[in-house]
DNA sequence: TTAAACTTTCAAAAAAAAATGAAAGATAAT
DNA sequence: ATTATCTTTCATTTTTTTTTGAAAGTTTAA
């Protein structure tokens, strides 16, 4: 296999995870591309790699400049922009789970609090039911959310170091 | 608040919490029904609780039931099935961490690895940025890999009391 | 200012994903 | 063997998500 072609199957394996994940797929793509690309790249090199449109190639910048997984560089003497993607795997990590925590985990919890302040008749299985399953899935949320927190906070080499040897034993 | 509204809430949440990580919400919102209900239900009830076709309830109640979350259940002197969800988070956990590891993870580490081969120029910058990228995204992947498994053999009390404990440090 | 170079927006179109429901397929009792 | 009950399938429709591309917006320089 050459370099072109692993290439492709990296952009490809990328975007088929990322849309598995809830991930937009050209996002996902256009990330991939970055991640392989050792320059910053223009907006009609993207178009013209991954064959999408302006507007779609814009945006979808755009939300990857929003997760801060990419950066706009600027050179000197051109008015063009340049995007380019951070490289460091466990920044990338850190940067998705605080995302996606924000955004997903973090209403949900609220919810859960709500829902889990729920009064009612304490002989009525269905209220048994409802309020064990809650407060089950609240406790396992609160958890997830703060083995993020900390792992948000950690280091790396720590993180890397420990977390999976920690489980080993 | 009462029950039925609270019902309703919670539905709706998990369902828009599955859709956002990549699973089907209607099959989100069944899991959330059932994880309330006491008693397992039949087609008929799924279909009118949720307002979805016969079509709709048979597929989805045979995915949760392919993702270990479901199971179906028959009273006797009774045609028909009944179904009712697992109610244990650690075993919900457990359950969807596994199908996810084994539908998503498990292929993109193969891919990973094959890329992880591929031979170039050391000299080429091209080179150089995608054998980078694609070595650390590689061991990311085994790291989260290995913490699954050791994770999927654990148990749950171990799980709970350690993990979170042990970031806090 | 004017105009060229580049970026952003967003209504409309296309594509992808999910849902419908009628018909076919099972199964079990009569 | 027939019928009634219940389950599954899948071509079609509906809904949702994503993409397009032309027009509007912005910035810089002459």
């Amino acid at each position: 296999m050459e370099l072109a072609e692993a290439k492709l199957k990296f952009i490809e394996a990328w975007g088929k995870l990322g849309s598995e994940w809830g991930i937009n797929r050209t996002m996902a793509q256009v990330h991939a591309l970055l991640l392989v690309s050792p320059e910053a790249l223009t907006t009609e090199e993207v178009m013209a790699e991954l064959s999408i449109s302006r507007g779609n190639a814009n945006m979808t910048l755009r939300d990857l400049i929003d997760w801060g997984l990419v950066e706009k560089q600027h050179k000197t003497g051109e008015r063009k922009e340049y995007f380019y993607a951070e490289k460091d795997t466990w920044i990338i990590a850190r940067r998705v789970a605080e995302e996606r925590k924000k955004r997903e985990l973090d209403p949900v919890i609220k919810i859960l609090g709500q829902l889990s302040e729920v009064k009612g008749d304490e002989k009525d299985p269905a209220f048994k039911a409802f309020n064990s399953s809650v407060k089950d899935i609240s406790k396992l949320a609160n958890n997830v959310n703060t083995t993020l927190e900390t792992m948000l906070k950690a280091e790396e080499n720590w993180f890397f170091g420990s977390i999976f040897k920690m489980f080993k034993k």
